[in-house]
DNA sequence: TTGAGTATGTGATAGTATAACGTACCGCAT
DNA sequence: ATGCGGTACGTTATACTATCACATACTCAA
């Protein structure tokens, strides 16, 4: 598992880096990068955190782009359609995916100090839920993984 | 795992026995189980499914229990706060425990077609999330496990 | 019986998300 | 170049989810 989100990280190349693996990778599809897409990426790529949809909203607002809930949670969706940003059940926002392109399950790691969110893949075949589910007959078609606690730096910082 | 949800079952007895435990277990503890307390748990006992906040309200109110959304959330918090009852992040909803007493870290399988939810037990120390978040030195305190899909009954239905 | 802690009643409001409709733009086949 | 279908955007309104704040009432034990 990676923890991009816990270490120190060069984090402009992450947000020029990132956007531009969706810039390409729209491109290849052929579906359109639009302005409000591409800000609104952007937005979540600034921090490894989770932005509420008013969060962004409001940027968006400040900067001319968008003034109602519709504009924002339409360029959400489209993130999360397409694997680009990810929906954080537990607290209602969003966030940037740290492995694009993959089709993926992910899993978060929250912390409720910083409210820093790390993602780590998922195969939801192995583990014991899988096993299980596969065991009932019940078949996994999407999971939401989301662990709650003390990231390493907090942890760190407490004692 | 007991998959209480998608067995054929006694659900009266269900009901019956999952009030009478959580009543002992307040009687133990001291704890206060009020008529909307029990009320709201036993609509959560009546289907293996999830019930949103405001569905439990319509129906305290058509009984005189209540008729304002805290009356509700009080109810549902006092439930999840001791076990009895837990929160379905992904569905913005509620649902009685299946194993109300033991200290646990459940899973849930939700059927996307009869809303059905079986609850599973999951130690969080096991499994491929578990051992990552121990090598980051992340501490995981509480984790939302939520797996979407088709259960046996409706996948055979399907088919 | 009185006081602390707990539970409820109620009105107001905050926070999250979507419906519904119209307009504009883009690529493409005619 | 024209018309057409698909996609995206603008805007108003509304639905759904959750909490705050304050007054009142109950419960238990000193």
């Amino acid at each position: 598992m990676e923890a991009t989100g816990f270490a120190r990280h060069d984090h402009g190349a992450c947000i020029r880096e990132g956007v531009a693996l969706v810039d390409a990778r729209c491109r290849e599809e052929g579906w359109q990068f639009t302005p409000v897409r591409r800000r609104v990426l952007e937005l979540l790529l600034e921090g490894h955190r989770a932005m509420g949809a008013y969060d962004i909203l409001d940027r968006l607002r400040e900067e001319g782009l968008g003034s109602q809930p519709p504009v924002a949670y339409r360029a959400l969706d489209f993130l999360v359609k397409h694997g680009f940003a990810h929906k954080i059940e537990r607290l209602n926002s969003f966030i940037a995916c740290a492995h694009p392109g993959e089709h993926h399950a992910p899993a978060f790691l929250i912390c409720r100090s910083c409210d820093t969110v790390a993602e780590a893949e998922l195969d939801m075949r192995e583990g014991r839920l899988g096993a299980s589910a596969a065991d009932l007959g019940f078949v996994i078609e999407r999971a939401v993984v989301e662990a709650e606690g003390l990231c390493p730096n907090c942890r760190d910082a407490a004692a």
